[in-house]
RNA sequence: UUGACGGUCCAGAGAGCCGCCUUUAGCUUAACCGCUUUAGGAGGAACUUCCGGACUCCGCAGGGAAAUGCGCCUUGCGAAAGCAAGGGACACGCGGGAUAAAAUCCGCGCGUACGGAAAGUGCCACAGAAAACAAACCGCCUUCGGGCAAGGGUGAAAAGGUGCGGUAAGAGCGCACCGCGCACAAGGUAACGCGUGCGGCAAGGCAAACCCCGCAUGGAGCAAGGCCAAAUAUGUCCAUACGUGUCCCGCGUCAGAGGCAGAGUAGGCCGCUUAGAGUAAUGGCUCUCCCGGCUGUACAAACAGCUGACAGAAUCUGGGGUAUGGGCCGUCAAACAC
RNA sequence: GGGCGGGUGGCGGAAUGGCAGACGCGCACGGCUCAGGACCGUGUGGACGAAAGUCCUUAAGGGUUCAACUCCCUUUCCGCCCA
């Protein structure tokens, strides 16, 4: 598959596996996130990731539009993370995410944070191989 | 030109790259997955859930009652809800005429959830003598037995109004005009009602209080409802093992590796859609053009920069209400110019 | 998606259509005490005002009524239920 595509199977869409990941992972907040990860089942070698958005953050159309820039950060961003692992964000303001630079500033900002950025070191490195990372 | 109102239309356009959902065909696979490919992919309000209808399940012999909703008339559209046009009545405003001043009258505009208050019940706080049975605080008159309801004040509302006569004082007690009620009734499909006669005046308001009259309505909702169905528990069948026995059949017991059953949880499918249900797609970036707005350089033209209304389908569908950017047409008003 | 319920001082919560804010908590002041708590008493929505007082106020807007927290309609916010 091609390296930016984000199909059916890179979400989490069960019930049981947010609150499987809410209630016995790890969380951390910043930059307007809250982020909880998790490993990943035995045998999955990708990414998946779940979106969570509070009605509090506006009518239908601004929850909607923070959920598209969040994904886009995301697909756009998704081989340089861990893999194996879940992820959950849940945005708790809307300014901090208005557009698609600020989303994807706060996404890769707090998976930083969150010491789930393994490409970071090669980046700051010699030269930034993806593919290393990536086969891990 | 601006504003208000009414009507109507649109909801930026075209490319490129990276993606998403459904789908056609092919390759691959045990199957899923994956790859290539075909076609399609938000709205006028998708919002609200205020009324309808389809559809599904439950209930139901028939009749009545209850409960809920609606309520001027005619016509048209509609399955219904509802919408539109015209008319009537009432309320308010403006203008005209009349007048000492009003009301009544005429015209225009605007609005109305607009059946019934002489079927019954209830309520009308405070104030006030009295709030609907009429009564009498101050008062007026008096032959001191009583008579009166004009004046006072209260109140949202005080049991017709104004004037003249009348009287002890008064009073529709009498008369004129107005108002009110009843009957008849030109006219009108009807709501209504020109008008005529009668009645001295009874019958205050509230039905978005109970209610009466007329009309309509069974209840719940796609999380409706239907189908398949792990695990576990239950029931049952069968083989094996053990006991009885020399052995087999048979009988009994233990344990469930297995089969079946009905119910049914997790889960899945249908319901479900030429957009479609699953953490729920319809997106991100770049360029060009168009439209509107703001800012700057500017008399203007032009150029540059910034910015893009309300809002996201969830079974389908008809209305009502609300939010909101712009174009065009019409009417009215104001200002400016001629 | 569908079906319901509610919004009243700083807070919890009352209020037949008739003086809005009962009652409790809190807060302020005073009393009691050496002092604090507890207790007792008084006050306590907002604006203007020296005060007297005037005006506004039951989520917002409109309607019915002499009179609306209450009845009716529209909008908005909050909450609950249904697999």
């Amino acid at each position: 598959m091609t390296a930016q595509g984000f199909p059916r199977s890179r979400r989490l869409h069960l019930k049981n596996d947010f609150k499987s990941i809410i209630q016995s992972g790890h969380k951390i907040q910043g930059f307007g996130l809250v982020l909880w990860w998790k490993p990943a089942p035995l045998g999955q070698e990708d990414v998946r990731v779940g979106l969570v958005v509070s009605r509090k953050l506006g009518n239908a159309v601004v929850r909607n539009r923070v959920k598209r820039l969040l994904r886009e950060a995301f697909r756009l961003n998704r081989k340089r993370l861990q893999s194996g692992v879940d992820y959950i964000f849940s945005p708790r303001n809307s300014d901090s995410l208005a557009t698609a630079d600020a989303a994807e500033y706060a996404l890769l900002g707090l998976c930083r944070k969150a010491g789930l950025m393994p490409s970071l070191s090669a980046e700051q490195g010699l030269c930034g191989d993806d593919e290393n990372n990536f086969a891990e």
